[in-house]
DNA sequence: ACCTGAACACCGTTCAAGT
DNA sequence: ACCTGAACACCGTTCAAGT
């Protein structure tokens, strides 16, 4: 097949400008058309360097996971699970037009590999059975890009930061539970705070499968 | 503002068309041309009906919406948060192109709410303390959906079926935990064991907070 | 080796018109 | 009341050509 050879010198470039462009107008307005005249160069130049759009969106997303911190892996397990997680948050807030693509495209870079090695490591040091660490793995992280995904793509917030305005489409018998719970629900949610009960609790779940099952 | 008044009578054979064209083609054969197409009728006529794709593809999620299962209240709480979990699972493996809008789109409808009083219902029968069920609410949700989404989206099963091929990319050094956990990378996952799995793990969650943190 | 230009087969949406 | 047709400003990508 007639698969050119790859370019790799302009890669960054190309990638800072679809950030940027993604950043002031939002995903939908990264086009190879947009991105290209941001470097002044031709649509089709960008083609030496991406074989096409989906390989420009994967980079993005290898982007995201090089963002994520390095940690101290002399630091105790839970500070090290806590510092990535809200690594992946930060990261969520730092780019949070490109964010959900995370959950969109399924990335096995090398570096997406490293940060699972990273978690992998420090559900070993908790003491959860080698058996279980793959899948205990897979559920901390899902949550925790879930709850980043959640928190930038407005699932949360639009929802939630105004419940009055969910409530009012139903009528209120239908909707006990939200009745008995309105003082709360009426109440702004502090999002670092809920994050973090929610590490809490995950943290707990983990020694719940170190002791186990 | 011009905005039209819209009909309803055929926005379900419309949906039935975009949902049909997905499961196909895939969520991006879906146009307002190729919806109109199949329904034998020229593009601006859906425009009557949906202001526009985005009100069509959020039309669509309140069809996955109402999917869930309809639950039975008398049933221990438990029962009732494995029931319309497994329902949120079979929904995304039912419409696996459509599925992965549930995080893109803040929904808030009707129907949106009304699943969300069942789960309120259920942690208040849990003994979740009132001040806590919102934020547990939306970690279980999160999950859920999260872990719907992975399943379907491959993010799961491309990194992961073949385990091999991801470690294969860096030097083993770099990864002393997938060395360790190699015997348990290599086996093939059974999905539906690790998601009853990780709603063992999250009951637990929900009993330790019903304990009183 | 790197980039351009023209072209093809698509998009969502506006506006004015048809029946 | 409901739908059509033509047009506008966009897409990603192929192919052949330029320097």
């Amino acid at each position: 097949v007639g698969t050119r050879k790859i370019k790799t010198e302009r890669q960054p470039e190309i990638l800072d400008a679809a950030l940027a462009i993604a950043d002031e107008r939002g995903l939908d307005a990264v086009s190879m058309r947009t991105v290209a005249q941001r470097i002044g160069v031709t649509p089709m130049a960008l083609y030496g360097y991406f074989s096409g759009k989906d390989a420009l969106l994967d980079a993005i997303v290898g982007r995201l996971l090089t963002a994520f911190p390095r940690l101290d892996s002399a630091a105790p397990w839970d500070q090290r699970l806590e510092r990535i997680a809200q690594g992946v948050r930060e990261t969520a807030r730092k780019y949070p037009a490109v964010f959900p693509l995370l959950f969109a495209r399924p990335s096995v870079t090398p570096d997406a590999v490293l940060v699972v090695d990273v978690l992998y490591q420090a559900l070993l040091d908790a003491g959860v059975p080698e058996a279980h660490v793959p899948r205990v793995e897979r559920l901390v992280s899902t949550f925790v890009i879930g709850f980043a995904i959640s928190e930038v793509s407005g699932r949360f917030s639009v929802g939630s930061a105004d419940p009055r305005s969910r409530r009012a489409t139903l009528a209120p018998e239908l909707l006990p539970a939200h009745n008995r719970l309105a003082p709360y629900l009426d109440a702004p949610v502090d999002w670092d705070a809920e994050f973090e009960a929610d590490l809490r609790d995950l943290m707990g779940t983990i020694k719940a499968a170190a002791r186990g099952r």
